[in-house]
Parts: C-alpha cells; structure tokens; sequence
DNA sequence: AGTAGACTTTTTTTT
DNA sequence: AAAGTCTACT
C-alpha cells in the first residue's frame, strides 16, 4: 500500500519530512490524525525506525486506540509503538521506574474527588477553617502550579494567602507519598522530576524515542512541553501538529503560547500549514470562519473546501428550553426518514444541559446515547469496586480504605476509626498497619470483630491477583458481600451497574489479552466514556462541545446558544471570551453536512427561570449563510425564512451618506459596528439611528 | 451505629 | 432541581 494515497502535496510533506523539528499548522478538517498517522507507518515502513523508538502523543486515548488500529495492518507489528495520552505514557513510565522515585510499584492514582477529599484531610489536620480557602481552591492552586512544574519550594509566595496555600500544597504532596498515591498532575510531573533528577535514566529514555509526536499540539501545557522537550535528542526529531483556533483548554493549563515558543526554542523549525477542508460543505465553513475571524489572538489562516456549498445553516431561537429540545427532537425525526440516527449530534456547553435534551428525545423515542456527564465510574457502587481494587492492590492507600471499611457494615464506626487513627498517628503508621497493630494490642475489644472481618477479606484477595480481572471481581463480590448488598436493598439499578461493570472487565480481558486486575485499574483510572465511544450505532450521540473535539458527525446541533451560557457568563467575567470563541469554531466545525444552531429566550438555571439573550456568537456569522426557523404555527409547525437583510455582521460591505463606503470590522454588542471608512476611516456606528446602508 | 430529614452546594469545560 | 453533606434523633 502506497502511503502517500490520496494525500495532498503538503500533506505528502508532512509525511516525508527528513528530520529535525517540524510543526504542522493543520485547520479543522484538513486530515491531520491521517497525516500523522501515515508519518508513523512512513517512519517504521520505509525509514526502517523500530516501532518502539517511536514516542506518539494523543489527546486522547480513542485517538490513541484508532491509530493503532489504522496501523496495524499497515505494519505487522505496531505493539512495540509508544502510543496514548500524556497520561498514560507518564504512568507507564512511572510503573516501569517507581523504584527510582520512591513510590511503590502499585501506587494508586486519584482522581478529582479523592483528590478532594484528601485535601480536606489535610486542611482538617492543619486546622484551617478559613472562608477564602476552600478545598476547590486548594485544589485548583495545586493544578495550575502542577500545570506550570511548579514545586513547592519553587515559589516566592505573593501574600499571606498564597503562603498558606502553599503549605497546604506541602501537606498535600507529603500526604500522597503516605498513601502511595498520585494524581493526575503527578503523572507528568514525576516524570518530569525523574528525567531531571536522574541523568542515567534520562538518557536512557532520550535514546529509546528516535521520533517523538504530537497531536493537538494547542492544547499542552507547560509541563508536558517540559518533558517532550527533555526528552528529545540531538537528532530534535520532533513532529507536532495543532491548531491555535482548536485551543480550547486554557483553563486546565494548556498555553496555545507553546506553540509560538516552538519557533523560539527551534530556530530551525520548518512549519506546514494544511489548510485544505475536506469534512465540511462550504457554507459550514464560511459560517464557522465569519466566527472565529473576530478572535484578534491567532495566528490567522482561512481554511477552503473543494465540497459544495451545501445546504444553508439554520438558525432557531426557541422560547423556552423545552421547546428548543422539543424542536431539536422533531428535526431529527424529520431528517432521520434518510439519514441513520448515528449520523447526528446534539452538542451543549455545560453537562446539565443534557437533561432537558434527553427527556425530548425520550419522549420522542429516539434513541441516544449521553457521553460524559456524571459517568458512570464515578457512581458510588463502581467507586465502592475500584476502592476495593486500591486497597487490596495498595494497602497504605488510607482514602480508599476509608470508602469502603463498613460497606457493605460490619459494625465499624467514629470511634473505630477514631482509634485506628490514634495509632496511625503515634507510630506513624498507614490506617491498613495500625488495624493490625490495633488487633495485636488489642484496642478494639468489643469492636475487634469487624476489622477482623475487613482485614481477612482484602488479604483473602490479595492471594487472587493473578486471576484474570473479571475472575478476580466475581471474586471480589462475592468474598466483600459488595453485590448481596445491594440486591438484599432492592437497589435494582446498582445492581445492573456492577453487571455492567463485570462485563466492562470482560471485554477488556477479551481486548488485552493475559492482563490482570491491575492493567484492569490503570485502565479505569485513565479512560473516559467518550473513549469507548463507538460511532454510528444507530444512536444521537449527546455532548459537551469540549468532548465533541476529533469527532465529526452529518449532521450537528450546537443548542444553548445564549449570552451567560455560550460562551459562559464566568469565562466573560475572566476575559475568556476568545477561548469560549474557538470553542464555538470547534463545536461548528464538527459538521460535515448539516449545521443547526438553537437559543432559548427562557431557561431555568439552578431551578430558576431566567430570561436569556441569543449569543454574541450568533450575531457574528455571516448572514448569507443563515436561515432563520420561526416558529409561527403553534408547537407543532414553523417554517423557514431568510435572516432580516437589514441585520449587519462583521464582513458586510455598507454606504454611509456622509462618510462613504467602508466595510464592517467588528460589532460591540448587538447594534454598534464599527466600521472602516475608505475615506473617513475607522468609526463607531450605533445601528439604529445611524443611516447606514448595505451594498451589493 | 444507622437513618431520616434539613441544609448546602452545584454548573463551565476534563486528562 | 437534584445531589451531596451534615446533624440530630433513634
């Protein structure tokens, strides 16, 4: 097979670059995961590099999972490839060199709410009880200096305030070190340490990767540019591809900034641009860049399409939340006489929108499948399961311990556990050691026969480790009485929740094969639903607009189009309009075909019904590429209608009687445009009473 | 020790 | 509106 098929010039260069640094500036659409995936295949098929030399990054571990499987019959062997999020490639780094950290082999890892939790421990323990730092802020203080490699003693604390937060950072890293647990954060950022720290290893990893990609290049923070940096050898064969208009991660520390620094830390970087479209007709595309062209942070480029022009995008402005549901339920049957219900996408900007949508598809009976959202290994049966897992795998992990000591109860309370901590405290020991100090000395008395219980259990189950993971959780079920719990409570849907989960366990078995319980963990700890998302089961797929980014779908609806909403009242009050703008480009450029846009003029927000404004978004694509729905007989009909051709949208060219002709740069608000003059140059119009006219 | 009811918080987005 | 957390009662 001819590796170079069907890809354009630049694509072909992409692929064939000979060495040395190389930066693909790919738009939406334009084949990037194709190219990257062919400049793999091209690496070890005709440069003869050895899979395993070769370091390629996601963004997440579906696209890690499709490349693999793209490249797999492309080369025999694609095993060897260092392949999956920054995630997962920290934590296989981290389980092959736990020795040289410190950290025991099985160390758990934490996600947001045992993260949580154990901050509130820590600040329990430091006795702070201060308004202005609550547990979310401390939480999110340690990610943004974890995002940044900031350690500890890497700061000049600014105040009192950031002092404190500091020393609860400390805590809270010496606290994970004592349950032998890390974070995500930790995840690069112990690499990162490692390779630092530990010249000898460094190396090592610096000659294993010959080649080191990476995909969505945008959206990576400052340690994980760190580490792709650290990692790289004099050969600098480093291949990365982005986009500054997909940047939609700011908040969780990703800097579009590294991408710029790309040129200044390579001087010798040679930079591709595809710009070439080939997912969207040309109305989706002119509409989704009439969008983005208002951002003044980018790098600026216009993606084009050989697609037609397609149908016109639509726009509906909805009376209430329910009606807009309703409205979007009723199109989709509409179009499904022709289309696949798998061909459509409902996209939202905040996961509780998803409920109004799913009553109206219910009520519909079209079936739909919600990705993200409370997920569902965050229900408290399977969480109860996991803590299990972590106890048993990783005894000195207090905080699962704590989940799960009394469930299903066995009689252990407050004061058990009160006294179970005492001992902790005094000899410094894990909570697991001081139940066993705790039975030797026999503090528990009356008390002793439930830890007595716990205790036999999780070391019955440490003798079946090796037992293939679903084994091991039938195994598991059983012994802890975790299932005959909920059975014996009625709890119908939990239990259908372990079922599932049992054959979650099943199929990854069947996918991995020769695993055990503990690649079973690491799995669970690092994959979302959107990773096992399957496209195309005959199902409308719902999700955030964040979660829609790598897809494409036919047909798109992006609902919720308002101001407070999208883009979000607190990315407004912290000047992240721009972000909340590529957000929106990221949303419509999902749509191959199709492209609906909705707002609600009414829409309960925490149990309170607000009046809601269209979004500053909709008023900012070109209105030659809209057509507005009215909805003008009752519930149940409405028809189409051209947008008022009085409206102005930035693009338009206008006549004014006094200053000429000009053309509209921008708009402030709904009715004031600014407008560049041929002759009188840039002016501030207010649309009424200004007498400004549309030409041509 | 366990539970029911009151009270509080949540909604930005996630590896 | 709903889920999670806390408190007081049994």
């Amino acid at each position: 097979m001819d590796l170079l098929e069907g890809l354009n010039p630049a694509q072909r260069e992409a692929v064939l670059h000979p060495s040395g640094p190389l930066l693909v500036l790919a738009g939406a659409g334009s084949g990037k995961t194709l190219v990257l995936t062919r400049r793999v295949a091209y690496l070890v098929k005709e440069r003869g590099v050895p899979p395993s030399s070769i370091l390629a990054i996601t963004f997440t571990n579906k696209a890690a999972g499709e490349m693999k499987e793209r490249i797999r019959p492309i080369l025999s062997g694609a095993d060897g490839l260092w392949i999956g999020t920054f995630h997962s490639i920290g934590l296989r780094i981290l389980r092959m060199e736990s020795n040289a950290l410190g950290l025991k082999r099985d160390f758990s890892i934490y996600d947001e709410r045992e993260r949580l939790s154990l901050i509130r421990e820590c600040m329990r323990r430091e006795g702070i009880e201060d308004e202005l730092i609550t547990p979310e802020r401390v939480a999110s203080y340690i990610e943004a200096m974890k995002n940044d490699a900031i350690a500890p003693e890497d700061v000049e604390p600014s105040g009192h305030l950031e002092e404190r937060l500091l020393s609860l950072y400390r805590v809270y890293e010496d606290a994970l070190r004592k349950n032998s647990a890390v974070d995500f954060g930790n995840l690069i950022l112990l690499p990162l340490r490692l390779f630092r720290e530990n010249p000898a290893i460094l190396s090592r990893y610096r000659e294993l990767f010959q080649h080191v990609l990476v995909d969505e290049f945008q959206d990576t923070n400052l340690a994980q540019y760190q580490l792709i940096r650290l990692l790289l050898n004099g050969e600098r064969n480093l291949w990365v591809v982005g986009d500054d208009d997909q940047s939609i991660y700011g908040w969780r520390g990703a800097r579009v900034r590294n991408i710029l620094d790309l040129e200044r830390d390579f001087p010798d970087l040679r930079v591709i641009r595809l710009e070439e479209n080939y997912r969207s007709t040309g109305t989706i595309l002119g509409a989704a860049n009439s969008v983005i062209r208002n951002n003044t942070m980018r790098r600026g480029k216009t993606l084009w399409t050989r697609q037609g022009e397609g149908e016109k995008v639509t726009l509906a402005i909805l009376e209430s939340e329910e009606e807009e549901a309703n409205w979007v339920g009723r199109t989709i049957l509409d179009l499904s006489k022709e289309r696949d219900l798998g061909e459509f996408a409902i996209f939202y900007r905040t996961n509780a929108q998803s409920r109004v949508l799913e009553e109206a598809l219910l009520r519909s009976g079209i079936p739909y499948e919600i990705l993200g959202g409370t997920r569902f290994y965050e229900r408290a049966e399977i969480k109860d399961i996991i803590a299990y897992l972590r106890v048993i795998l990783n005894p000195e992990d207090s905080q699962s311990l704590l989940r799960v000591i009394n469930q299903p109860p066995r009689g252990i309370g407050r004061r058990t556990i009160e006294l179970t901590r005492a001992i902790a405290e005094r000899d410094s020991l894990s909570l697991f050691d001081a139940i066993l100090k705790g039975m030797e000395e026999g503090v528990f008395r009356g008390r002793g026969e439930g830890v007595r219980l716990f205790v036999g259990q999780i070391s019955q189950l440490q003798g079946l480790l090796c037992l293939p993971p679903f084994d091991f959780l039938e195994r598991l079920l059983h012994v802890t009485g975790l299932l005959a719990m909920w059975e014996d409570k009625g709890e119908e849907g939990r239990v259908e929740n372990i079922k599932e989960f049992l054959s979650a366990a099943k199929e990854f078995e069947e996918d991995n094969p020769g695993s055990d319980i503990r690649d079973f963990l690491d799995h669970l700890s690092l994959v979302s639903d959107i990773d096992s998302y399957d496209q195309g089961r005959g199902k409308v797929a719902l999700m955030t607009i964040h979660s829609a980014k790598g897809l494409e779908f036919p047909v798109v609806f992006m609902t919720g189009m308002e101001e407070g909403l999208f883009p979000h009242g607190k990315a407004v009050a912290e000047g992240d309009v721009e972000e909340e703008r590529r957000l929106c480009y990221v949303g419509m450029t999902r749509a191959k075909e199709r492209l609906f846009l909705s707002a609600a003029r009414r829409r309960r927000i925490f149990g309170k019904i607000m009046e809601q404004r269209p979004s500053r978004f909709l008023d900012e694509v070109d209105r030659h590429y809209l057509r507005l729905y009215r909805v003008d007989a009752g519930p149940e009909g409405g028809s189409f209608g051209p947008v008022d051709d009085r409206a102005f949208s930035t693009g338009d060219l206008v006549e004014h009687p006094a200053f000429g002709r000009g053309k509209v740069l921008g708009m402030k608000g709904r009715d004031v445009l600014i407008v560049s003059f041929h002759g009188a140059g840039l002016k501030k119009l207010k649309v009424p009473p200004a007498p400004l006219k549309k030409v041509g």
